[in-house]
DNA sequence: AACCCCCCCAACCGCCCTCTT
DNA sequence: TAAGAGGGCGGTTGGGGGGGT
């Protein structure tokens, strides 16, 4: 990207003629070239902007609505395990992006963390808090998660969908994943303050007029029946 | 009614990794 | 094998909207 050009470059807000033209050219070249799809399209855009348009609002298989309990649930548990591996927690929620689980969890988890850090405050106990509780609602990774070399799993948002090259007992329910990860504070202490009036939840999947120049799931067919069976289990 | 504060979320930035040549 | 380009990811920011005072 030659200087010249990238001075062109939109910022800000899409339009919506813009969603419409990379949904366009997504549905004919695919949701990988993305350099190559901000030129030809002709959006004053870069490649990674429309990518990350695409994969955080434009995507068919988006989910949108607030966090089910169980998602939430689920967010906890794998951020316990893989600390701010946002994209791999994504990967295991259908439907859900990165950016959306990464907001949720500043403003719900953090808002979590500074009531209890009061809340001990104020009763200065002198029971320490239990490591992992704390790792749990801090930003940063377990210390004992090494990231190096996840790359080759496929991208829930690849058009391939399905997490193909993850070995066969990469999905796991949660309670799997709490099996296999060493998380000695109780769920219950967490999610018990977690009110669940929001039982009703709407998941209504985006009916965006976007969704009309996608003709069929070929490009994007994602095995998310069998992946959100696989995991949205109750726990 | 006006102002303030907080929440939510879209979007950008910069770094790092992978792929291609 | 090395270098450059492209893509992915995590962190951060800023604006809009809703609720409270």
């Amino acid at each position: 990207m030659n200087k010249e050009k990238k001075e062109e470059m939109r910022k800000g807000p899409w339009t919506e003629e813009e969603d419409v033209q990379l949904a366009l050219y997504v549905n004919l070249f695919g949701d990988r070239r993305w350099d190559f799809i901000a030129k030809v399209s002709g959006l004053k855009r870069t490649g990674k902007s429309c990518r990350l348009r695409w994969v955080n609002y434009l995507h068919p298989g988006l989910k949108r609505g607030k966090m089910t309990p169980h998602e939430e649930r689920l967010v906890l548990q794998l951020h316990s395990k893989w600390g701010n591996r946002w994209s791999r927690i994504a990967r295991k929620l259908p439907g859900r992006t990165d950016n959306e689980i990464k907001n949720y969890w500043r403003t719900h988890m953090r808002k979590k963390a500074q009531e209890k850090k009061k809340a001990k405050s104020q009763s200065s106990s002198s029971s320490s808090s239990s490591n992992s509780s704390s790792s749990s609602m801090s930003d940063s990774p377990r210390p004992e998660f090494n990231p190096a070399k996840e790359t080759k799993e496929r991208s829930f948002y690849d058009t391939g969908g399905v997490d193909l090259l993850a070995a066969p007992g990469e999905i796991k329910t949660g309670l799997e994943i709490e099996e296999n990860t060493n998380i000695v504070y109780s769920m219950d202490d967490i999610w018990k303050e977690f009110e669940f009036s929001e039982e009703s939840n709407c998941q209504a999947v985006a009916d965006s007029p976007i969704w009309d120049y996608c003709p069929n799931d070929s490009l994007w067919s994602m095995d998310h029946e069998h992946e959100s069976n696989t995991l949205m289990q109750p726990i």
